[in-house]
DNA sequence: CGTTCCTTTGAAACCAATCAATAATGGTGG
DNA sequence: CCACCATTATTGATTGGTTTCAAAGGAACG
């Protein structure tokens, strides 16, 4: 188990720190809206939709995912969340939640309550500045998907989303280099983009046979990644980030 | 033509106003970085994906929207712009454009760098909450469209396009109350919703043969508000936004 | 008033969904 | 430790929504 204690960054200290250096302040500003701690088992849900919430939470550990229902009962997967993300961010606009969030793997989440977004983005300028991009990667990230579901056809929508996953583990799961325990099941994959869980095992038996993926009961192989992103036009979105217009530290 | 003189509010200002009221130095903050002016005509291309810019644009006056495009030539409509909308916001987190904006109609832009949104997230911590509220808006909106094109089929995709712009343009165009001029061509539908042409085609005539929507020329009215929305599962995220987190007015 | 872009329509082909059923896997309690 | 149950993965046959290809009207614009 991992050591949470004090002395260790957290995640999302750790992200951010990778932008720009925190200050003293900054990190402990970041401490406190951290300093909640919940634990989730797999298949836990932390919000449901449309329920009345006013908090957001950071991934501490672990694997989620939020979606939304439609009334035919059918699922979309909006996004997946790993280590180091916030997420519940509706919830700065609305006081009703839009998402269902839901722990894949088990998990440990901090949550804190939009006033001390607030308190943070006063006395934080650059911390502010920094959220506000961080929202602007997840934006992107969900324009690329977007793009996938409108114009690509099923195994470019599955290689896109496995190279995310890959890229995304990658950054908070030291180790990561092609391989990595799948842990959704084949109809979350197909929830996440947009194809029937049937299609989604033709799908991967196809990749398979053509080389591009392994796999080993959980664990996934990209074999072939620079066919992969060929395959479905893949953008790394989760590089660096502009940081010469932040405001300086307080 | 419509006065832009300094006594009459911007789109971006009556919006901000809609949720919070601004003080004076915010009001002059907003001014300030609406200062540029730069005019399109429809089908100018505003900014290029791929691009180096550091650039954000607010719409003062006309309709656009951002794009991406596939190796295949293929093209995904990401979002539409309306009066009073922030668009490059990728600027904030990339020095490239990560999409392309194109004018559908002519229209009046004003831009300004990156560096000028540092100083109002310092001086101006309310402003920056809600920007940061407005880009959650948004976010929330373009989820919807991933269930939209994930999870449903043409009409019902088709559907909640044509229910979304309605419910955008009675904000920032008064007067449209169920017909309104719809300036994207059926290829443009398509490429926003993920469908070919000749499909948007024989969808949109199957929806007026069926009562929801009638078409005289570009003019599109919503007969069947109440059913189109029962149709596609619509939600409307455009009404009020919790502002009662938000740090005091500077 | 021609040219270009946009809309409309038809027929055939195809990708993915649906329906249905069987194998594999994983977790649980006796 | 193994039998049992529930969940997940796999496979086949069929259906259907959408694309593709092709071509003809309409509308808009210089």
């Amino acid at each position: 188990m991992l050591d949470l204690g004090s002395q260790m960054r957290s995640a999302l200290q750790e992200r951010l720190n990778h932008y720009v250096t925190l200050s003293p302040a900054e990190m402990e500003a970041i401490e406190r809206i951290e300093r909640g701690r919940r634990r989730f088992a797999p298949g836990d849900v932390v919000v449901r939709e449309g329920e009345p919430s006013d908090r957001l939470y950071v991934v501490r550990q672990g694997w989620l995912h939020s979606s939304n229902r439609l009334k035919t009962g059918e699922r979309q997967i909006l996004r997946l969340h790993f280590a180091g993300d916030i997420m519940g961010t509706s919830s700065v606009a609305w006081s009703e939640t839009s998402a269902t969030i839901t722990a894949v793997t088990s998990c440990i989440l901090s949550d804190f309550p939009r006033t001390a977004l607030g308190r943070l983005f006063r006395s934080y300028p650059r911390l502010a500045a920094l959220f506000y991009a961080t929202f602007s990667v997840e934006n992107v990230a969900m324009s690329d998907r977007l793009r996938s579901l409108g114009r690509t056809d099923g195994m470019a929508r599955i290689a896109n989303l496995l190279l995310e996953i890959l890229s995304r583990l990658r950054v908070t799961e030291p180790g990561v280099d092609h391989s990595f325990e799948l842990k959704l099941t084949q109809t979350d994959i197909g929830d996440a983009v947009g194809l029937t869980k049937v299609h989604v095992n033709r799908t991967l038996k196809e990749m398979e046979l053509r080389g591009l993926i392994k796999r080993e009961g959980r664990v996934t192989t990209i074999l072939e990644e620079r066919a992969m992103i060929e395959l479905c036009d893949f953008k790394d979105r989760h590089g660096e980030v502009a940081t010469d217009w932040f405001p300086e530290a307080a």
